[in-house]
DNA sequence: AGTTATGTATAAGAATCTTATGTATATTTA
DNA sequence: TAAATATACATAAGATTCTTATACATAACT
C-alpha cells in the first residue's frame, strides 16, 4: 500500500466498495482509481492486490470475466450476490471503525469550570 | 483486537494517543480505557498489547516504570521525548488515513442534469 | 533502442494480530 | 469457604495481510 501501516486490513473493503460503485473493474484500473481518489496518497501494490482479488474470488464474493483489449489481457471482476451482501457488512464495519478511531483520538473535550 | 481486520495496524497509534492524553498508563488500564471509549466494540487482547508495548519501548518511544499496587505489579508506560514527536506524526497519518478512506467510501455524489 | 505505461502473477519475508497457555494476587459470588 | 471472576503481566505458535522483488508480455512514448 503505502508507508503507513494503518491501511493494513482495509484493502478488501476498498476493492468491494469500488466494485459496488462501478459495476466491474480490472486490477490495474483499481490501482489507478484509488491513486486518483486519494490524490496519489494511497498506492496499492500488485503484490497486495492480485492475491486479494484471487482470495475474494475463491470466497465466492467476486466473479471474474476475461477480456482481451488491444491485444492485452484484462480480468474484470464484479461482485456476486453474496459479495453484494457482504459489501454492506464491510462498509458498516468500516463506519464503526472510523467512528471508534475518532472517539479515541478526538475525545470530547473535558469540561472546565 | 476484535473481529474486524480493519484495526490491524492501528494499535500503536491508539497506545501513543492515550499516553499523550493521560501522561502514564499501564497495560491493563489501556485495555479497559479503550473498551470504555469504544463502548465495548474494541477489545485489545493481551497477545497484541504487551508485545506492542515492548516494541515501542525498544524503539525508544516509551519509558517504563514499575510500581507495586495492592501487592500486584504494574508497569507504567509514558512517552519519551522522541515518542511525543512521533505521536504527532502518527496522529497526522491517522487523519490522512481516515480522510482517504472516507473519500473512497463516500465519494462526492455525481451531479445529475 | 530504451524507458515508461499497461496488465497480470507469484514467492520470500516482514509485520501485526489471534488464540492458547502460563503465572500470580485480589475480590466477588455461590 | 470454595469457585469463579477481575486484575496484571508474559510469551509462543500460527494466521493474515502486506512489502519487496521478480517474472512475463504488449503498447506507447522519447
Amino acid at each position: 500500500m503505502k508507508n503507513s501501516q494503518l491501511y493494513k486490513g482495509s484493502l478488501n473493503t476498498i476493492i468491494m466498495k469500488l466494485l459496488e460503485e462501478n459495476g466491474k473493474m480490472y486490477g490495474y484500473e483499481i490501482t489507478q482509481k484509488v491513486k486518483l481518489i486519494t490524490q496519489g496518497e494511497l498506492n496499492i501494490t500488485e503484490g497486495a492486490l492480485y492475491p486479494a482479488l484471487h482470495k475474494l474470488e475463491a470466497e465466492g464474493l467476486l466473479d471474474v470475466e476475461i477480456e482481451k483489449v488491444d491485444n492485452r489481457m484484462r480480468k474484470y471482476y464484479k461482485l456476486t450476490e453474496s459479495g453484494q451482501k457482504e459489501t454492506v457488512n464491510r462498509l458498516s464495519e468500516l463506519e464503526d471503525f472510523i467512528r471508534n478511531m475518532q472517539s479515541l483520538v478526538n475525545p470530547s473535550p473535558k469540561l472546565e469550570f
